[in-house]
DNA sequence: TCCTAAGCGAGACGGTACGTCTTGTCTTCCA
DNA sequence: TGGAAGACAAGACGTACCGTCTCGCTTAGGA
C-alpha cells in the first residue's frame, strides 16, 4: 500500500533532523548542541522542528527507539537458538557493528547520558525473563534477582560504550567473547547456588 | 597558626552554597537546578556565587571533591591489612551509610551523570593497580587490563547506586558481600588464566 | 451575459472570506485577528486566501472598495440638487445607517485605522473639488484650500465613526445636521473673505 | 536629594531605549519596527527591553507620557491669563515646535495611531471643562457637549498631525490662528444658542 | 459520457518575531 | 575590603503567524 506523499514528506523532514542530530553529537556533543544548530543543518524551519519533535531531547529518543526497532528485527531476523544474555549481547554487538556511526552518536559517550535509562528499562526485561527461567526454584536468596540483572545490564553497557568510543578495537565475536568471559562465571555461579 | 577571620567566612559562603546545592538536588535533581535557586537558597548575591565557583558543575565538583578527600581519610583510618577491589569498595559502602545524604545528591542518580567520570577516574587508578600487580607474568591476555579495571569499576558504581536510590536496603557490609560474589570469582578466574 | 459557473464559485469564496473579517472585526477588533480565524471561519483551505488576497489587509481593503462602489450608486440614485459637503455627508450617513454592521465593522474604531488613509483620499478629492469651485477669486488665503478640507474631512469622519461606535443614537439625518451645523459657519465665513 | 547610581543606571537605559524608538520611527514608520530593531541600536540585551517594557507599545506610551509631562509643565509655566481651547492649543503647537523631533515621532503619521486614544483622552478633559463652563443654563441641546467636545478635539489633532508631516511650514503662533479660525465661529454660535 | 482544467481543502514547510529564561559579567553600595 | 544586590548583554528556548508550496479531491463545461 503506497503512502501518501504527504506522509513521505514529513518522514523525510523527520529523517533530516535526525541526520543533522548524530552529525552535529558526533561534532561536538549532545549536550552543546542547539535546536539552531540541528535546523540549520537540516535546512528546516524553526516551527516545522517543534511540529516534529518537542525539544532536543525528544528528538534523540526518537532516533534511540529506531535503532531498538532495528534491533529488534535484527534479534528476529538471527532467531538464535537460545536467547539468553550472550547471544543478545552478541547480536547487539554486531548490530553497533554494522551501524557504527548511529550507534557511536547515540550510545557512545558523546551521546550525553540520556539513553542510558531508555536502555536499562528494555534490556533489564530482556536479562530478567531469562535469569528467572533458569533460577533454581528455592536458594539462598543472597544476590536478589534484581541486583544480578543490574550486574549483567551494567557490564554489558561499560563494554558496548567502552567499546564505541574506542573505534571499535575488536570485532564484534570478540568483544561479546570477553563479556561472556565476564560475566557467564558469576552467572553460574550464583544461579547453582542450590 | 590560626585561619584569618576572612578566611572563615570565605569557608562559610562555600559551605552555604554546598549545603544549598545538596538540599536542591535532592529535591529537584541536579538537571533542573539554576543558579539563581543556589543563591536564594544560600542567601547569597549572584556575584558572591560567581565568585567562589565557575559554575553549577564547578560547585558541584567542589562537593565530590570534599567526598573524596574525606573518603581517603577514612581508607587510611581503616588501613585494611590488604588493600584489593574489595576492601576498598567495604570502606566505600560504609562511607556512604555514614553520609547518606550528601552520597545520595552526589552519586544518587538525582545527582546527574557529572560525577561518574571523575569517580570513574579516581577508581580505575586504585583498581588498575591491584590488578596489575596479581598479573601473572605472561597471560593469555584474551581480557585487556583496561577492560577488567572498567568491569569492576562500573558494577562497583552500579550497584552504590542502585543502592543509594533504594535507600540502602543492605547494610553496608551485606552490600559489600554482594559485590564481592559478583566479581570475584571472574576475576580470580581471569588472574589465574595462565 | 451570464457568468461561468467558475466565476460564481470564485465570487463564493471571496464573499464567504471578507463576511468572515466582518464577522470578525466586530468579535475581537481587526488588530487581533489571523489569516488562521480568517479562513477556519470562512471554511476555506489557507492557499485559497492567499489566491484571492495578498493579505489580511487586502481582504479589508476589498470590502471597503466595495462598500465605496455601493456607496457610489447611491449618491448616483440621489442625484441631490448639488452636490457639496453636506448633501454629500447626508448620504454617507443613510448609507451608513442601512448597512449599519458592515460600517461599524469597516468604519468603525474596531476596525482599526487602516480605512483612514483610504477614505481621506476618496472624500478629500469630492469635498476639495467643492471647495474650488466656490472660493472667490483672489481671497486673503489665510486658510489654504488643503487645510479646509482636511478640517470638513476629520470632522466627517470623526462624526461618523463616533456615530457608529455609540450605535447610532440618532437617525442620520439628524446627525448630518449637526454635521452642518460644526462646519457650515466656518466654511462660509473663510469662503467670503474677500 | 540625589538619586542612587542605580536608578541613574535604570534611566540612562530607558532614554537610551525610547531614543532608538524614536529615531526608528522617524526611519521606517512604527509599524514595521522590531524589539530587535531596537535592543541592536540602543545596544541593549533583550532581557533588558523586557524587564522596562512590557512590549514595543509600552515603550512608545512611555514616551508619549514623558512629552505629556513636559507639556504639563508649559502649560504651568505659560499659566495664560485663561485656558480655553486656544490658549491650550497654542502652547501644544509652541511645545511640538520645539519638540519637533519628538513630535514627529510620536504624534506624526510614522508614529502609528497609537497615541490617537491616549491623546484624545486627555484633551477631551481639558476641552470638555471650558465648555462646560461655558454653557448657556438652558440651550436647545441640539448639539450635544460630547459631540462638540469630539469636534474640537478631532480638528486640533488632525492640523497638528498635518502640520508635523508637512514639516511645519507655519510657526506655531499661525497654525495655532488658522485653528482659532475654523473653530472659534463655530463654538461661539452654538454656545450663544439660547 | 467522459475528460480536462480550474477551484479548492488540507496542511507541511521555511522564516521571522515574539516574550521568557538562564547564564556569567559588571558596577555600586554597605557593613 | 569582601559580599549583597541587582542591572545588564548575550543568546537559546518554545510559541505564534505569515506567506509559499505541494498534493489530491471535486466539479463544471467542452469533446
Amino acid at each position: 500500500m503506497p503512502q501518501k506523499v504527504t506522509d513521505r514528506r514529513i518522514q523525510r523532514t523527520r529523517q533530516l533532523l535526525q541526520d543533522s542530530l548524530v552529525a552535529l553529537i558526533l561534532e561536538k556533543g549532545y549536550e552543546s548542541i542547539t535546536v539552531q544548530d540541528i535546523i540549520d543543518r537540516a535546512n528546516v524551519g524553526r516551527s516545522t522542528f517543534y511540529a516534529h519533535f518537542q525539544d532536543k531531547e525528544d528528538l534523540f529518543l526518537s532516533g534511540f527507539e529506531n535503532l531498538q526497532s532495528q534491533f529488534e528485527q535484527h534479534l528476529l531476523g538471527q532467531s538464535p537458538s537460545e536467547i539468553n544474555p550472550w547471544t543478545l549481547s552478541l547480536v547487539m554487538f554486531q548490530h553497533a557493528q554494522e551501524y557504527q556511526r548511529v550507534y557511536k552518536a547515540l550510545v557512545g559517550e558523546r551521546g550525553g547520558h540520556t539513553m542510558l535509562s531508555h536502555l536499562q528499562r528494555y534490556m533489564s526485561a530482556h536479562i530478567g525473563e531469562h535469569l528467572k527461567s533458569h533460577l533454581p526454584v528455592r536458594r539462598k536468596e543472597q544476590i536478589p534477582l534484581e541486583i544480578l540483572t543490574l550486574y549483567i545490564y551494567s557490564t554489558l553497557t561499560s563494554l558496548l560504550t567502552w567499546w564505541l568510543d574506542h573505534d571499535m578495537p575488536y570485532p564484534a565475536e570478540q568483544i561479546n567473547d570477553m563479556f561472556r568471559q565476564l560475566t557467564q562465571p558469576t552467572v553460574e555461579s550464583i544461579l547453582q547456588q542450590a
